[in-house]
RNA sequence: GGGCGGGUGGCGAAAUGGUAGACGCGCAGCCUUUAGGAGGCUGUGGGGAAACCCGUGGAGGUUCAAAUCCUCUCCCGCCCACCA
C-alpha cells in the first residue's frame, strides 16, 4: 500500500496554475447568457513592500466567493489592477533618482507574481494600471466633465506647508501635526487649489445609502463623516454709532456651505451665526468670530482696539496645527470693542474673536450660550462674561457649575417660556424667519474635496491658462469671471481658465530631472518650460499648463468602471458592457477607505449617472470590510517591530492552499485578528488528512458511503455554501475539518462518488489540491468547471435526534429518538429516565414545554 | 466629547432565545523503535470520589428557558473630534 504522509505543494501548485492560465478558466465573458456576478476587491498600491497577509485576507476570501459563484453557474467578473500613482514611488525617486515609472513597473511585476502564486482566479486579461496613459486619459476626461458641470473650481484655501522642505503637504502626509518626511511642525498658508464640489452631493450620498446593502457600521461612518445637521443662520446686527444711519443691508448668503472657502468681506453690518439650538437663543450673551472671519470686520473696529485684535488674529493664523492641538485646553480670545444687537431682546452683546471657533464650519461665527454649551461656558468663565440659564430639566441640573447641554423646558425666554426644546427650535426659528433675521439651513461637516497636489507622480490636471483669451474678454465678462471660477491669477497676472480639448487627451506626464516640488510651492512640473508652454486650445496663442496633479484618489474613483471594458479607446467604457456588468455585486475592502475612497467613488459615479453615462444610481450593491491582520504578537505589523509576516514565505513552506485556507479560518472575517503561525500548521495538517483520506479511498474502493456520513456530507454542502456568502469563511472551514475527521476515523468510509462531492466543496478554498485529487480520480476536465453540488434536502433532515430533557430549565438527561417523535411518547420516556426521576421527588409537574425534535422541559411548582 | 465595534477556556474562537465552549492551537497521557513543523488514539472550563454544584466583564430584569432580549454599570479596540 502506498502511504504518503503529505503532498508536495511546490510541485502541484505551479502545475495547476499554468493549466488554469492555458485553459483561460477565469475569463469573464461580456454579455454571456448566464447571470453575471461582479465581485471586486480594492486594487492594491504596488509598493516596494509587496503584497502582505492583509491583502491575502481580502483576496483569498473573495476569490473563494468568486469560485463558488462560478460553480453555481454565474458569469463571474473578478478583476484586479494597480493603483500606481502616489507618494512612495515619488519619494523613492527623490532619494535614488530612479524614475517612478521604473519602480512602479518592477513593483507591479512582483505583486503580480505574488497574486498568481496564491492561485487567485483573477481575469488577467482585464488588468488595469492607473498610471497607464490609456487609463488616465479617462481620469482626465472625467475631470473635464466635472469641470463642465461646474463641479470643479478654483479656490484660495489653506494648505499644509512644511517650512523646512518648502513643500505643500496633503493631509495624509501630516502625521500628528508634523511633516511626514522631516518631522518639522507643519504650518498653514493659503494657495489657489482645484476643488471638487462633493458637498453638492452630500444629501444624495446619505439618502441613497438606503438602496444599498452595506454593512451598518459602514453606512453609519459615511453618514457621520458627511455630518449633516439642520439648523438656522441667525443674523446679529452690529451696533456701531458711526454707521447706524447706513441703511445698507446684506442678504444672508443662501449657500453658505458651498461658498465656505470663498467667503469674502461682505457681511460687514451683520454677523451671521449658525446654530442647531435656536431654543437657547435667549441665553446668548456674546458672539465669537473665528480669526479668519474676524479679519473681515477689522475696518469696523474702533481704532484703539484694532491693533490688539489684528495681532491676535495674525498670531492664531500662523499657529501650526500642532500648536492648535496642544493648546486645546486653554481657550484664548480678544474683545473687539464692538457690540451686536440680540435679534429678540435688543440687548447689547459683546463681539469677541477666538480661535476655538472654526472658520470651516457653519458661518465661522457663533452665538455663545455659556449656560448650555460647555465650550462657551469655559470661555465665559475665563473672561468673566455673563451666563444666562434658559433651559431647565427637572431631573438634572448642572448649571451653574458647568453647562447643561441637553434639552428641557424653556425659561427666561419671553413668550417661549414653557416650551420643550425640540418645539422651541421650530417656533423660535419660524419667528425669526418671519422677522427676516434668520434662515433655515443645512450644514455639513463634509468639505469640498481638495483636488490639487503639488507633486510629480500623478495625473496632470488637463487645464491651461490663457492670457490672450483673458484680454479678449470685455470688462463685464472679466468681472463675471472673477466672481466665478473661470479665471486664475498667476504671478500677479490674470488668465482665463481653458479646459484642454477632449481630443488632446491624455495630457501626458513628462519626464523630469528633479522630482522635488519648487520652493514657491508649485509642482515639479512647473520647472519644465517646454511642457508648461502650450498653444491655447481656443485661440492658439501661447498659454501655460496647469502644473498641479491629481491626488491618488482620482484613479481609484472610477477604476471599477474600466474593468468591464478595459481596452476601449473611444470611451471610458462601452455603455452596453456597463449595463451588463454594473453594479458591482460585492465590493470588499478595508475599513480605512470607508470615508475617503468609498465616498469619493460614489460621488464620481453619481456625477456620471447624472450625465447618463452609467446605468444605475449607486456603483456598489454590497460593501463589506475585512478586519486588520496583526502580527503574531498582537501588534500592528511593522518593519521596526519586526513582526511582519511575509506571505511569500508562508506559501513557500506550506503552500498556497494552506495560506488561503488559513486566511479564511483565522477568525471572523470582519474582525481584527493576530496571525498565528501555529494555526497555519493546523490548516496544513487538515489538508494532509484530506490527501491521506484520498489515498485510502482510491485504495479501498468502498462501494457505498454510510448513511450517517452521507447526511453529514449534504449538510456540509449546505453550510459551506451559505457560510461563504455570509462572510463566515471560518466556520465553513471548521465544518470541512469536522467532516474529514469523521472520514478518517475508522468507523466511516466514503464511496468515490461522494468523495467527488467533497472535493467540489473543497475546490473554492483549496483550488490546487482539489484539482490534483480530482484529476487523480481520472477526471479530465478541471474541477473548477464543475457545477456546485446540490444538497439533497431530505438528507439534511436528521433521522435521529437528541432531545434534551430539562426539569425547571436545567438539563437532566438526553434521549436519542427518531425525528418526529410525538410529545406523548417523549414525555413518557423522559419522565422515566433515571437521571430525571430524582428531580421530581416531592414536586408536581405544573407545565410541560415541548419543542419537537429538540427539547422537553418539565416545570414544577 | 461623538460614532461604531467588542468583552465567552491557557490562546484564535463556535453557538443570536432551547445541551455553552463546535473547529483549530496549546497542554497531558499512551501507542507506533518515531530524528528535525511527524503520525495515531485518549483526555482537556472550574470545583468535587460521586451525585451534583458553579460558569459567557459586573448588577438587576423579562422568560418554562438568556452568552443571546431589556435597564443600569465597568473595561478594551477602531474612527472622528474645539463641528456650534
Amino acid at each position: 500500500m502506498i502511504f504518503l504522509m503529505s503532498f508536495d505543494h511546490s510541485k502541484i501548485e505551479p502545475k495547476w496554475q499554468k493549466y488554469w492560465e492555458k485553459e483561460k478558466l477565469y475569463r469573464a465573458e461580456d454579455f454571456a447568457k448566464n447571470p453575471k456576478q461582479y465581485i471586486l476587491i480594492e486594487f492594491p498600491y504596488p509598493s516596494g513592500e509587496r503584497l502582505h497577509v492583509g491583502h491575502g485576507r481580502s483576496y483569498c476570501c473573495l476569490d473563494t466567493v468568486a469560485r463558488l459563484r462560478r460553480m453555481q453557474g454565474n458569469n463571474v467578473l473578478f478583476p484586479i489592477g494597480w493603483d500606481a500613482f502616489g507618494l512612495p514611488a515619488e519619494n523613492y525617486a527623490i532619494k535614488t533618482g530612479i524614475h517612478p515609472s521604473i519602480t512602479t513597473k518592477e513593483n507591479i511585476a512582483n505583486a503580480k507574481k505574488q497574486a498568481q502564486s496564491w492561485g487567485l482566479s483573477f481575469d488577467w486579461e482585464r488588468e488595469i494600471n492607473t498610471t497607464d496613459p490609456d487609463y488616465y486619459k479617462w481620469t482626465q476626461w472625467i475631470f473635464l466633465q466635472l469641470y463642465k458641470k461646474g463641479l470643479a473650481y478654483r479656490a484660495e484655501i489653506p494648505v499644509n506647508w512644511c517650512p523646512k522642505d518648502k513643500i505643500n503637504l496633503a493631509d495624509e502626509e501630516v502625521i500628528a501635526g508634523r511633516c511626514e518626511r522631516c518631522g518639522t511642525p507643519v504650518t498653514r498658508r493659503t494657495q489657489s487649489q482645484w476643488m471638487l464640489k462633493i458637498t453638492a452631493y452630500a444629501d444624495r450620498l446619505i439618502d441613497d445609502l438606503e438602496s444599498v446593502n452595506y454593512r451598518e457600521d459602514i453606512k453609519a461612518q459615511q453618514i457621520n463623516w458627511i455630518g449633516r445637521s439642520e439648523g438656522a443662520i441667525i443674523k446679529f446686527e452690529i451696533l456701531n454709532p458711526k454707521s447706524e444711519t447706513n441703511s445698507k443691508r446684506l442678504e444672508i448668503r443662501k449657500e453658505a456651505v458651498e461658498d465656505r472657502y470663498l467667503r469674502r468681506a461682505e457681511a460687514k453690518f451683520e454677523i451671521p451665526v449658525f446654530t442647531t439650538r435656536a431654543d437657547t437663543l435667549y441665553g446668548a450673551t456674546f458672539l465669537v468670530l473665528s480669526p479668519e472671519m474676524g479679519r473681515n470686520y477689522l475696518e469696523k473696529l474702533p481704532s484703539e482696539k484694532r491693533k490688539e485684535v489684528e495681532d491676535y488674529i495674525l498670531k492664531s493664523l500662523s499657529k501650526s496645527e500642532l500648536q492648535r492641538q496642544e493648546e486645546l485646553k486653554e481657550k484664548t480670545g480678544v474683545f473687539t470693542g464692538v457690540y451686536a444687537q440680540h435679534p429678540l431682546t435688543g440687548e447689547k452683546l459683546p463681539v469677541w474673536v477666538a480661535d476655538f471657533v472654526l472658520s470651516g464650519y457653519g458661518t465661522g461665527a457663533i452665538m455663545a450660550v455659556p449656560a448650555h454649551d460647555q465650550k462657551d461656558f469655559e470661555f465665559a468663565r475665563k473672561y468673566d462674561l455673563p451666563r444666562k440659564e434658559v433651559i431647565k430639566n427637572e431631573k438634572e441640573s448642572k448649571f451653574p457649575n458647568e453647562a447643561f447641554e441637553r434639552g428641557g423646558t424653556l425659561i427666561n425666554s419671553a413668550q417661549f417660556d414653557g416650551l420643550q426644546s425640540k418645539d422651541a427650535i421650530d417656533k423660535i426659528t419660524q419667528f425669526l424667519v418671519q422677522k427676516k433675521s434668520a434662515e433655515k439651513t443645512v450644514d455639513y461637516k463634509l468639505r469640498d474635496w481638495v483636488f490639487s497636489r503639488q507633486h510629480y507622480w500623478g495625473e496632470p490636471i488637463p487645464i491651461v491658462y490663457c492670457r490672450n483669451c483673458w484680454e479678449e474678454k470685455s470688462e463685464k465678462q472679466k468681472k463675471e469671471a472673477r466672481e466665478g471660477y473661470e479665471f486664475s491669477k498667476i504671478d500677479g497676472k490674470e488668465y482665463a481658465v481653458v479646459p484642454v480639448s477632449e481630443a488632446d487627451l491624455p495630457v501626458k506626464l513628462p519626464y523630469v530631472e528633479n522630482y522635488k516640488p519648487t520652493e514657491t510651492g508649485a509642482s515639479p512640473l512647473a520647472g519644465i518650460k517646454k511642457w508648461v508652454e502650450t498653444p491655447c486650445p481656443i485661440c492658439n496663442s501661447q498659454s501655460i499648463r496647469e502644473t498641479d496633479t491629481m491626488p491618488n484618489w482620482a484613479g481609484s474613483s472610477w477604476y471599477y468602471l474600466r474593468y468591464p471594458d478595459p481596452k476601449n479607446d473611444k470611451k471610458f467604457a462601452d455603455p452596453d458592457k456597463l449595463k451588463y456588468w454594473m453594479p458591482v455585486d460585492w465590493y470588499n475592502g478595508g475599513m480605512e477607505h470607508t470615508t475617503l475612497h468609498l465616498l469619493y467613488s460614489r460621488f464620481w459615479y453619481k456625477v456620471l449617472s447624472d450625465l447618463g453615462l452609467v446605468p444605475t444610481r449607486e456603483p456598489y450593491a454590497r460593501r463589506t470590510s475585512h478586519g486588520v491582520v496583526l502580527g503574531p504578537d498582537g501588534q500592528k505589523m511593522s518593519k521596526s517591530r519586526g513582526n511582519v509576516v511575509n506571505p511569500d514565505e508562508v506559501v513557500a513552506e506550506f503552500g498556497a492552499d494552506t495560506f488561503r485556507m488559513y486566511e479564511a479560518f483565522m477568525g471572523p472575517f470582519d474582525q481584527t485578528i493576530a496571525w498565528d503561525p501555529k494555526g497555519v500548521l493546523g490548516v496544513r495538517r487538515f489538508l494532509d488528512k484530506v490527501w491521506k483520506s484520498h489515498q485510502e479511498i482510491i485504495g479501498n474502493k468502498q462501494p457505498a458511503t454510510s448513511n450517517e456520513l452521507q447526511r453529514r456530507l449534504h449538510r456540509l454542502i449546505k453550510k459551506v455554501e451559505e457560510d461563504a456568502l455570509n462572510l463566515k469563511f471560518n466556520t465553513a472551514v471548521a465544518e470541512m475539518m469536522k467532516f474529514i475527521n469523521e472520514v478518517s476515523s475508522s468507523e466511516y468510509r466514503v464511496a468515490r462518488e461522494d468523495w467527488k462531492l467533497f472535493l467540489k466543496v473543497l475546490a473554492p478554498y483549496a483550488p490546487h489540491l482539489a484539482e490534483e485529487l480530482w484529476h487523480g480520480l481520472g477526471e479530465g476536465e478541471s474541477i473548477h468547471r464543475q457545477s456546485w453540488p446540490q444538497y439533497d434536502p431530505k438528507m439534511i433532515v436528521e433521522e435521529k435526534v437528541t432531545i434534551v430533557v430539562q426539569v425547571d430549565g436545567k438539563m437532566r438527561g438526553k434521549l436519542e429518538l427518531p425525528a418526529g417523535t410525538r410529545e406523548v411518547s417523549v414525555t413518557e420516556l423522559a419522565a422515566d429516565l433515571d437521571s430525571v426521576k430524582p428531580h421530581f421527588y416531592g414536586k408536581k409537574v405544573a407545565k410541560t414545554i415541548f419543542i419537537p425534535d429538540n427539547l422537553i422541559n418539565f416545570v414544577t411548582n
